[in-house]
DNA sequence: TCGCGATATATAGGAAGCTTACATATAAGA
DNA sequence: TCTTATATGTAAGCTTCCTATATATCGCGA
């Protein structure tokens, strides 16, 4: 599991990125960045949360209270287009940085 | 320039890996990641000189003060062996995330 | 010579992001 | 029945980096 120190900033565009390929509920959310990443990226769910909410309020998501088979209620998020937008700028930024960090720090792109 | 939100954590390697080419003081350690970078990581001294102390109580750094052909007293930091030995994991470290990164949100590694 | 920008070190206070701990509730399996 | 997994949510705290502030010397141009 990555350091919170490093992944700091990396979950807004996870959540985008795993909302991308079809909308989803919060706590699978989670699950699909931890299964993506082959267990290296991990988030909890206290941080998912309030950064949904957030991100929401920005326009980025859109939320819907959805009620399943088994009567549970869930709330289903699915990216708008303006989450959609963000999508590239967010992943030029983190390209950068790791040009930078390749640049400055040797750290290797394997 | 590279948001502060994403670049959390890079300091200490970026530090680190300036470090390695051979010792400099606080001032100049700002001044070669920001060269190295092109301009893309750079820290306020404000904020370099708390980690280089930090860095330097935890046995990663050694600081003597010099005094220049000027007459001007400046901190010169050098790598310890102990930091020395932290260069390889917090660069894989580094390389774990970009991976991570790529498969979650598919940034590109050019 | 007087101010100004670059060099150089240092501290205080604050914002942002993620964590642990807490709180609640249902469904499935041992 | 007890535990685990599913599912959402809040509160308090830590770390990291930033802005603002303070101090002091050097070299340069006016």
């Amino acid at each position: 599991m990555i350091r919170t120190e490093l992944k700091r900033g990396t979950a807004e565009l996870a959540i985008l990125s795993v909302l991308e390929e079809g909308p989803l509920h919060g706590y699978e959310i989670g699950r699909r960045i931890e299964e993506h990443s082959a267990g290296a990226l991990r988030y909890t769910l206290a941080a998912l949360y309030p950064l949904l909410y957030r991100m929401e309020h920005r326009g980025w998501l859109r939320a819907d209270w959805v009620t399943g088979d088994n009567g549970k209620r869930r709330r289903c998020y699915r990216l708008t287009s303006r989450g959609k937008k963000m999508l590239k700028p967010m992943r030029a930024e983190w390209a950068d940085l790791f040009r930078a960090l390749r640049q400055v720090a040797k750290v290797s792109h394997a």
